[in-house]
RNA sequence: GUCCCUGUAGCUCAGCUGGAUAGAGCAACGGACUUCUAAUCCGUAGGUCGGGGGUUCGAAUCCUCCCGGGGACGCCA
């Protein structure tokens, strides 16, 4: 399922087979096997493969690492395998792996038979969880959230390809002190709106869609909500909005392509006291003390940089608490690995949580915080602030209205999570003939139009049997080979390095592929039949690679530009 | 002040756990369409990888100091 990884196996093993053979001569002395690389060399003349043993087992071994390497070339065992034509030592003592094109001949009939599920990766018998947008729900979804929407499906999509079981979870903020001052909004609109003359709250909800939300109540509910105390009102109030904004940021999320497996509510923590239980599992370990009349959490204990407060003395539990008890309840459902996608300006919260999964007993290395770099919004080349308060933002459906989702979708994910991204709607709009994404539909859209030609000239791509894949001699097709070999460990990479915009990268390389291959060699109309069918086949599993990993990131393939 | 991210070609950015001669797009310049979509391709030019020191056989990558940019430091979430 991964050509790739398969070769770098076989060559590692063959490496360490090599070198306890000798050992076993007195060769070499060494007591055990550094971790060494198989990898690809930038430089081609440098082979298809590469291993750096003998360079970190000189110092061990006390010989010169060219020496080590041309011992581990020697005892090395390829008779039972016929695709390396050639091995040599080089450089500082690299030992290159020069292989023939045979194995590349074996990739159309693994992407076939794959089809769409090319570049999974094999069942590998761990659960994930990606947490990600998490927006609160008392307003609009900003470009922060769209960011991390395009970050999270997409992590989540390359998860899956890796070869693990991935669950995508949204938390609900429906508790705490925005909920409160969001009631206090609800509340001053909905007077306001009835007629009553009140002050609206200095630091409340000022945006317009508070205030859509409210006439929807009225239109629901009339003034009838006013003879209610004041206490059931709020929560009338506070209910339906909550639901209303929930729908709201559902389906826009939709829009952008992304579905949840689970909607979590902050709320059910509080109401089912699992907050209450976890801080006083705390106090019992001895990692709450009280100050001030607030319960601290001793984070200092784990490496942050201050303790923090899970009860203030009011009484009420903080933020911190919830999702103390919020990452305890990941942690038994079941997830051997919990990501969450943050904002960076949250990174301080990082140290506090994963002291206190260690806290309760969890390995804390099995929750990972990608935090991703801050979206400044630009119209124009004048910063737009993205106060959720003003409304003056500008919102997610109003960013896939303007760019569409395709370029919105791959133009966040395009860059590392750790680069700030400054977004200029004008720019963004004015350079949408030149977004990259559309390179990469172009390339799958002219595929399509190649088959679309054959067709009308009575032309079928024949079953893979009656295929010579080795009439692909060109470079052009030998490197698009190569590249469409490289997927699967490309999504593996991804995977564990929780890089997806290596995706973004890798359908950019192959798209140039093609187009160049495209340029500079004929797929039909060829005199030679044999040629013109494994082309045909070249030009399926290019439209089948490019299809998978544009679908990785949520981006359309279409047949027609 | 402490902590996080960042500084690579004119601009926007890649560079997988340290690997051999640092890459791509845009912009600039010069070429390629009677032939499967020119939203494309080919070529040229463009660099003290912010700066100093260190570790290493080897540093854009790791450590340290300095300089510049962004962000966080609340009994908010």
């Amino acid at each position: 399922m991964n050509p790739i990884q398969e070769l770098k196996n076989f060559l590692e093993n063959t490496v360490k087979d090599a070198l306890v053979k000798a050992k076993d001569e007195g060769l070499i002395n060494y007591e055990n096997i550094p971790d060494f690389v198989i990898e690809v060399p930038r430089e081609k003349e440098h082979g298809d493969f590469a291993c750096n043993v003998a360079m970190l087992l000189a110092r061990q071994a006390r010989m010169a690492p060219r020496k080590i390497a041309e011992i581990i070339v020697e005892k090395m065992d390829l008779s039972k395998v016929s695709f390396i034509n050639k091995v040599e030592v080089a450089g500082a003592g690299f030992i290159n792996f020069f292989l023939s094109v045979e194995w590349l001949y074996d990739v159309p009939l693994l992407v076939q038979k794959m089809g769409e599920r090319y570049g999974y990766n094999g069942e590998k018998g761990e659960k994930v969880q990606v947490e990600f947008v998490s927006a609160n729900p008392t307003g609009n979804l900003h470009m922060g959230n769209a960011r991390g929407g395009a970050l999270g499906d997409t992590l989540a999509n390359v998860l899956e390809l890796a070869g693990y079981k991935v669950e995508r979870e949204f938390y609900i903020n429906d508790a705490g002190n925005q909920i409160e001052i969001f009631g206090d909004s609800l509340e001053a609109r909905y007077l306001q709106l009835t007629g009553h003359d009140v002050p609206f709250p200095e630091n409340g909800y000022a945006g317009q869609d508070v205030v859509e939300t409210v006439k929807n109540i009225i239109v629901h509910y009339g003034d009838s909500l006013l003879n209610l105390p004041a206490e059931e009102r709020r929560k009338i109030l506070v209910e339906y909005a909550l639901n209303e904004k929930i729908t709201y940021i559902r389906r826009s999320l939709e829009n952008f392509g992304i579905v949840y497996d689970v909607w979590f509510s902050e709320k059910t923590l509080h109401e089912s006291g699992k907050v209450k239980e976890v801080i006083d599992y705390l106090k019992e370990q001895g990692y709450v003390y009280e100050k001030d009349g607030a319960l601290w959490f001793k984070s200092t204990l784990f490496g942050d940089e201050k303790d923090e407060v899970v009860m203030r003395s009011n009484g009420l539990p903080t933020y911190f608490a919830a999702d103390i008890a919020y990452h305890k309840d990941k942690f038994e459902r079941g997830f051997d690995w919990v990501i969450n996608i943050w904002g960076a300006d949250h990174h301080g919260h990082v140290a506090r949580m994963k002291g206190a999964m260690k806290a309760l007993g969890y390995d804390p290395d099995r929750l990972d915080i990608l935090l991703m770099q801050l979206v400044r919004l630009y119209r124009g080349g004048n910063i737009v602030r993205m106060s959720k308060r003003t409304g003056t933002t500008v919102t997610l459906d109003e960013l896939i209205e303007e760019v569409g989702k395709d370029a919105a979708r791959f133009f966040f994910v395009m860059r590392s999570p750790d680069s700030h991204l400054d977004f200029d709607l004008e720019l963004a709009k004015k350079q949408s003939q030149d977004n990259p994404v559309y390179y990469v539909q172009y390339a799958h859209a002219r595929i399509c139009s190649i088959f679309r030609q054959a067709e009308t000239l009575g032309i079928k791509l024949p079953p893979l049997e009656e295929i010579d894949p080795k009439k692909l001699k060109e470079a052009e097709e030998l490197e698009l080979l190569r590249k469409i070999a490289d997927f699967p460990e490309e999504i593996n990479i991804a995977a564990r390095s929780m890089a997806p915009h290596r995706i973004a990268r890798y359908v950019l390389d192959l798209a140039a592929l093609f187009h160049s291959f495209y340029n500079s060699h004929r797929v039909l109309n060829h005199e030679d039949k044999a040629l013109q069918d494994a082309r045909l086949l070249l030009m399926d599993i290019t439209r089948i690679t490019l299809k998978n990993a544009l679908t990785v990131l949520g981006v359309s393939a279409p047949e027609q530009m």
